[in-house]
DNA sequence: CAAATATTAGAGTAATCACTCAATAAATCA
DNA sequence: TGATTTATTGAGTGATTACTCTAATATTTG
């Protein structure tokens, strides 16, 4: 029951859109003009919700991680196979931050970027979102390693680390246009990480 | 012997700086005015010496990979122990592209945004120089095994792709303020790539 | 010294930028 | 109904953008 008269968007299907925008051409590279066309929002509505382009842009983000992030964790965090929950995620590397100016991630953009120059840059959304992931790898590695699925001494945080550097690589060279071969491989160098099971290793 | 008047300005200079601006903040946030500021060059001159903003970028982004990018070919293709080469390369990997505002990597951050819209765009000469790099770091590691160091069925394609998407990750993870402790890991794993000397394997 | 060539400084331009304002439309609450 | 609250609309604002023009200066070669 809110008061006034209710807003005539969709409010996450505007930052779906400003999200798939801001991830083909950069945030600096589009105009609140175009943004205002590709929503269908009238630029003072825009300002009225969001405040600011840097706003949309902070929300997009948020955005972006309940939608990409946080099913990863999700998926990395149920079932009852940890191990095969990593190389699933490895796995999807390709699909997800594949070839084409529509493929890449947001995240991997905002930090690249980095402008990091007042308080609440909006990378500190990537980061935190990143920093989740993080530990939920972390967390299933050692799940793998407590059900016998990993040896015994494996350093947990290394390998997500390891994994979780090379996914940010992976988004740059899908995104760069670079042979689909070298993601190819570095999905299985990142399998390979997890026990060699990749083929290449031995 | 030119005819007219020489040049007042240090060209390599100018492009190192214009590169230096261009990877701290942005090919987009940073105006053709505050460059003409930071390299002390005329506005005029400039545009007369380069034509464009996108062309003195392009001509940053050469210089870029002059300076970075080929010491790194060079130093792969020297010396007699090539798989201490190729560990080297990935040992420098925190100190290149390490954290901070004026770390990162021009090229990653190029490709990261990947314009792509017309053919010549800035991210095909990031693309060129990486293709040299992925190159050297294939021959290297295929002479390392001709020289019995790495075991005769390595996939040297495999193993340098996975190392140069890890750089690329490196970059991102520098650039966008994530732990020190993850170039760390990230270094640790490319170096357990090439035989597991890292200490984490086994 | 003179002619030719290049660079420079500074003002200036059209376009685009992010952003705002005043008025109106649609909802709820009294 | 009438008052209040919120959202939409469309035109408009000053600042900044990349880029250019003109006039003058500096430095070479012949």
């Amino acid at each position: 029951m809110p008061r006034g008269r209710p807003p005539k968007f969709d409010e996450t299907q505007v930052l779906d859109t400003a999200a798939a925008l801001f991830k083909r051409r950069g945030y600096d590279a589009v105009s609140v003009a175009e943004l205002c066309d590709a929503t269908g929002l009238a630029m003072a509505s825009l300002y009225h919700r969001f405040g600011d382009k840097a706003g949309l842009y902070r929300e997009a983000l948020d955005r972006y991680g309940r939608t990409a992030n946080d099913p990863q964790i999700a998926a990395l965090e149920a079932g009852d196979d940890p191990l095969d929950a990593v190389r699933n995620y490895v796995r999807q590397w390709k699909r997800h931050a594949g070839a084409g100016p529509g493929g890449g991630c947001l995240f991997t953009q905002a930090m690249a970027r980095g402008d990091r120059t007042h308080p609440d840059a909006p990378d500190a959304t990537a980061r935190a979102y990143t920093a989740r992931l993080r530990k939920a790898l972390s967390a299933t590695l050692r799940r793998a390693v407590a059900a016998g699925q990993l040896p015994a001494g494996t350093e947990v945080a290394a390998v997500a680390d390891a994994l979780l550097t090379l996914a940010f690589g992976v988004a740059v060279v899908g995104r760069g246009g670079m042979p689909g071969s070298m993601i190819d491989h570095a999905v299985a160098a990142g399998l390979s990480l997890l026990g060699g099971d990749g083929g290449s290793e031995r």
